[in-house]
DNA sequence: TAATATAAGTCAATAATACTGACTAATATC
DNA sequence: GATATTAGTCAGTATTATTGACTTATATTA
């Protein structure tokens, strides 16, 4: 049976749930110094993330990925915006679609709140070889999935 | 130099940090129904899951790992209290501090909070070797460190 | 023992984030 | 042309968290 697995009992799944909120809580406050600098706050700090890593990112997605709704998230885009930090093109192939690009200035704010995270990260992956911090990226996009 | 390794750079780590933040919030998802039936929010589920993992954790030591005040984490130690899921109790060593505790009731809580979010994971880990299970544990410690 | 530090709780006001519900507008697809 | 999708909007409310100023109880230490 599965659950003979050690690494499949739930004990050891309760451990992960905890792991998972102790790391994105831990990992999200290191740049909370960053974002008051700013006068912004945590909701801003994710979607300049999700924007970051996939320039021309639609609504719907983002959407999806926070599982907020979306007069939350207009929100906050129209603070993004309005601060300058992003910007909406229409879709080419599809006018019905916006796509979110950060700025110039919105690319200096993700990197200032990316090296207040990155060191958290680093040193943890410094500590770990190569093939365990690969492993760890594959678990992690399978529980994402 | 250490960044010649590939999995030290930037964008790997940037990549972690999205992961982090997409894993977290899709597996505190999952749990939204249970919470909503029980007329409680998002953070009481973090409060259950610190206390179901550690019986006997101290205020302090919860205020430590999710970042809050402790004006607002006594709102949800209240809340709690009310509907018969925790008990304090006074430490014995140092009569100063609370030691928090599921009730029966709150075990039976905590259980189908799990049981909502356990899915995810175990199906995560099915598609995993035991070993790569590990070293994504081992990694995610290091970053809460 | 007195002074200080620590752990926890409390009151009040406010801010940030998110929600529901009911809509509109533009564009795409069938 | 009818329907679906993507996005935006307005209004009201709920939840979560914050700041600041305290109190209480207990422990430590000078």
């Amino acid at each position: 049976m599965l659950k003979d697995f050690l690494y499949l009992k739930e004990k050891n799944l309760k451990d992960v749930i905890e792991l998972l909120l102790k790391s994105y809580t831990s990992s999200f406050s290191d740049s909370e110094q960053t974002l008051k600098r700013n006068s912004l706050g945590k909701a801003h700090h994710r979607l300049v993330i999700l924007v970051d890593n996939k320039p021309g990112i639609r609504v719907t997605e983002i959407l999806n990925c926070l599982k907020i709704t979306k007069q939350s998230l207009n929100r906050v885009i129209q603070e993004l915006i309005k601060k300058n930090l992003i910007t909406l093109e229409k879709g080419e192939k599809d006018g019905r679609e916006k796509k979110i690009y950060l700025t110039t200035k919105g690319v200096e704010f993700s990197n200032s709140l990316f090296s207040s995270q990155k060191n958290r990260i680093l040193s943890a992956f410094k500590k770990s070889s190569p093939d365990e911090v690969l492993y760890f990226k594959n678990v992690l996009k399978r529980i994402i999935e």
